[in-house]
DNA sequence: AACGAAACCTGCGCGC
DNA sequence: TGCGCGCAGGTTTCGT
């Protein structure tokens, strides 16, 4: 599922629907997915505040600190009824009420953090910073050294977080940046261009709720931006620049989705 | 250092 | 109707 916008709008629902409340108990119905020692410790904290970096929700709590993510599937949202539906693999139980984290693919992690390793432990501590807040220098430093290729570095979260392949290919589309190009072949400007198109794509994506293009929802909700899309998923498409055919093509075994046109090598 | 492939899982759409 | 394949918003690990 989420990238960026995605997993802001799952921290907002969040902080409106469990902040401040008090966890009574953990249940979990596939154990893989948290330790028995970890869903013992949440009983009885208090969830004092939910922040979010990159793709991580981070819940902080009276003595440590949840980081959740999400990976590909993963969701909260609050039951209408007590009935368990499928792929519910984590419920916290509030006074009044119930949280359920649901994982078709159950590929979502969670992981419990004295306050004081937070940041400084994996995997926080090897998270680069969003592009919100990102040094344009350090970042271009960052390309510059590399020759792996831009959509590839643009997925790595040790040099920019949140971005994950949707928003990638149109990052580097608005940019008017081909995929394959290398990393030492990005210029100082167009460095500032991704910098600068990553922050508009991704304020538009959280305004609209995210993307929804197979099963995201955030409290079963879908987000609209996927009709916003330019070329992520528009193979055999015309460009909405220029009318050439939008390529699809497999780049470290992510589908990407460009114009050959506007993103000349 | 960096790449591809596989692994972790389930479900959907497609061609046959 | 069923089967096999490829594909999916992510990340880690292993072999080359």
């Amino acid at each position: 599922m989420p990238e960026l916008p995605e997993v802001v709008t799952v921290k907002n629902f969040l902080k409106t629907a469990v902040e401040g409340r008090k966890i009574e108990h953990v249940q979990v119905n596939y154990s893989k997915m948290m330790s028995a020692l970890l869903k013992n410790s949440l009983t009885g904290q208090y969830i004092h505040t939910i922040s979010s970096k990159g793709k991580y929700i981070i819940f902080h709590l009276d003595d440590f600190d949840l980081i959740s993510h999400l990976r590909m599937e993963g969701k909260y949202y609050i039951p209408k009824s007590k009935e368990i539906n499928k792929h519910d693999h984590v419920i916290f139980y509030f006074k009044d009420f119930q949280l359920r984290y649901n994982d078709t693919r159950k590929f979502g992690t969670f992981e419990l953090k004295y306050k004081k390793d937070t940041y400084t432990t994996k995997p926080l501590s090897l998270l680069a910073d969003e592009p919100f807040d990102i040094d344009p220098n350090t970042f271009y430093q960052a390309l510059h050294k590399s020759n792996r290729k831009i959509k590839t570095l643009l997925l790595d979260q040790t040099i920019i977080s949140g971005i994950g392949n949707i928003y990638a290919n149109e990052i580097l589309f608005l940019s008017k940046i081909n995929p394959n190009r290398l990393g030492n072949q990005i210029k100082k400007g167009e460095s500032s261009k991704i910098i600068k198109h990553s922050i508009k794509v991704l304020n538009e994506a959280i305004m609209q709720g995210g993307t929804t293009l197979h099963t995201f929802t955030n409290n079963g909700e879908v987000g609209y931006f996927a009709q916003s899309l330019l070329v992520h998923g528009k193979a055999l498409k015309p460009c909405p620049i220029c009318g050439t055919k939008i390529i699809k093509e497999k780049i470290n075994g992510r589908m990407s989705y460009y114009c050959p046109v506007c993103q000349k090598e």
